[in-house]
DNA sequence: GAACCAATTGACACCGGTTACCATAACGTC
DNA sequence: GACGTTATGGTAACCGGTGTCAATTGGTTC
């Protein structure tokens, strides 16, 4: 009974339009609707309401009765209606883009990232826009700065080695935008931070190991600038402390997380008296390295030396023997990032997902690990 | 003489405005300009001119006074002026994001791809949009239609394997936004295409290997249903040809640009009679798992067999011994296929990039090559 | 010195949404 | 049936730029 007295009612009221509006002309005869070209007078006029009412249902405010608000959505269905993100980001003073902020992680890191953001992203409206950087340049947080302000980023998500810079966090809470820092340990305000917990790992490959048998075990860390490579490495001599097997200085190699840098910490470490049998390398790079080091050397793998790397990137299972590796479900930290920014936003074109879970690493065993001998 | 009168009889005309504007006073006292909060009424007023004036320099057009136009402009750098792409978009019906379309290339091709791309875009106050999409799917191509349209893109950059979809081709002509597909071969008119020549690389293997005296070769392809494969494969096979070697067709492996098709083709051609001495695998993947089923085998490599690789991934220099593998120089590609799609655009920030050159790619020799035994 | 022309410049409406504020209708209560 | 609430919709102004077109300006011509 409501909605037709109202609809016929208003729809007299308004100014007279032709029976079929261009917009809908165009979805005729064709199964896909026309998207892109209707406007939101167009869904006003069409569906006999205001152009308010129409906001009102674009914005889910409670402030429109449900059977109108059916009405409205059903019209834009149809005619394939989508609000200009522009016009709305103009009057809403901010933009529906996300930015990816990043300086020089792997590129297996940064694109899984990307996918996980935009899982989380799909069908919100918001578009993901990538954003390296270099950390080491002088005044590089304002050109991230800048970035930021002229696009009117929604919220950015950081991701290591920047997402360490607290000056960068400083400089973003100052503009009032979300922001999200992925790292290793808590370094801001929980819901501004998603853990990635490599010190858990590293005492995992230290269990491990020593479970395995090992007594003589190397590290290779990456650059202590590193906090990740601080935590990896930490947590596997805590790890093996607990155990009480004490890594002494001499069997830890400061890397680069490179390649070359791996093997010549291979190379060094595999000198001493009496050789490792396992290496933890902090990263698959420097592991790969720790295999082109043993093998020159006439050591195989796993039978005289077994290796761990971290990250588990493409390289460890196309490695000879492939490479037991901390896996890391990077996709899934994108996606949380992404849901932690989002949260809270009203009106999400799709369904609201639900509260994330924690991401942690876990040790993924292969081939390149077994007993010493002897 | 002419400055100051005008400057001076049009500030009467305006709207009275305060000694110091908000804009003004909010970059006193720091270095760097307040950047991302005046208006280009902010501009308009402090400058004595009209909005449209300032508009007009802004857009680099030419019915401005050079006078005025460096007046408008100085002020605009003092006061840390940025036109806001949102209203500016608005205005102009289209915005100022470039989407970078892609389908489940690697990690590192995208990732370059995307520096390539941001080097070019760098300070023109243009932004990348990642959109990966699964052209699998059904009905992919109105995902990105849907994208295109409501972000009014710029224009589109599509990578293999989805920029081989002449489909989706016409459909972003069809839409009016300007598009780059990078290929292997020319699918388009040239002012679309950027290609990758993979024929040439393929050939350029053939030369090497014949070169180096090997008679007997092998050759694992992608999946034919690429374009990419068929031209590295094709190349490979007319460059044999063209030396006086006819490659039979059970030396050729059609493998899936997967490790694990490597370790199967390598597998199977090397169980041939005679032994094919060296193998061009037509990714870096691939050559990889050629690596692990010939040293499983108790071949030894370059020894006994000599290995191509294309893609010149990290994974490549992170073999051992260090792979041989044709490099393509992504990143300049990427920076090509923006500098494209930004040619001719009015008014860009930056200074305009220099025309481009053609992109090639080489073959990088390192370790898994060598004249054959006996 | 008036007329005229080209070069500059500005007033105003508009892009497609939003908010602020007000008007109206519907509903239940007394 | 008057009245206060609550729900709903309409109007106008605005977000920060651009297009259109008329007005102003300066220099030139006669």
């Amino acid at each position: 009974m409501n909605s037709p007295r109202k609809a016929s009612s208003k729809a007299i009221k308004q100014t007279p339009a032709p029976a079929t509006a261009t917009v809908v002309q165009k979805s005729v005869g064709s199964a896909m609707p026309a998207v892109g070209k209707s406007t939101i007078n167009d869904v006003a006029r069409l569906a006999g309401v205001s152009k308010k009412t129409v906001s009102r249902v674009i914005n889910d405010s409670p402030l429109v009765r449900p059977d109108t608000r059916e009405r409205v959505q059903a019209l834009m269905q149809q005619i394939g209606y989508a609000p200009d993100p522009q016009a709305r980001g103009l009057a809403f003073r901010r933009s529906f883009l996300i930015g990816l902020v990043y300086d020089n992680p792997t590129a297996q890191y940064i694109v899984n990232m990307q996918y996980g953001a935009l899982d989380a992203l799909r069908n919100t409206g918001f578009e993901l826009v990538v954003h390296p950087c270099d950390s080491k340049s002088e005044g590089y947080i304002q050109g991230i700065r800048a970035f930021v302000q002229r696009q009117k980023l929604f919220g950015v998500i950081l991701i290591p080695r920047v997402s360490e810079d607290q000056d960068l966090a400083d400089a973003l809470r100052d503009m009032e935008v979300r922001y999200v820092r992925i790292a290793s340990i808590a370094l801001d305000e929980p819901s501004r931070m998603l853990q990635t917990h490599d010190r858990l790992a590293g005492v995992e490959v230290a269990n491990y190991l020593e479970s395995l048998g090992h007594r003589h075990l190397a590290l290779i860390t990456g650059p202590h600038r590193y906090r990740s490579s601080i935590e990896r490495g930490g947590g596997f001599i805590d790890g093996l402390a607990k155990r009480g097997i004490q890594l002494s200085t001499d069997c830890v190699y400061e890397g680069g997380y490179t390649f070359e840098s791996g093997v010549a910490g291979a190379e060094r470490l595999l000198q001493r008296t009496p050789r490792p049998t396992a290496i933890f390398a902090c990263n698959d790079e420097m592991a790969a390295g720790v295999y082109k080091a043993a093998l020159r050397m006439g050591l195989s793998i796993p039978g005289d030396l077994s290796v761990v790397g971290y990250d588990d990137s493409p390289l460890a299972s196309q490695l000879w023997p492939a490479l037991s590796t901390i896996h890391l479900p990077i996709r899934d930290l994108g996606r949380q990032a992404a849901q932690i920014l989002l949260a809270g936003e009203p009106a999400l074109r799709g369904p609201r997902p639900a509260p994330s879970m924690a991401v942690t690493p876990h040790l993924s065993v292969r081939d390149s690990c077994q007993p010493p001998k002897g």
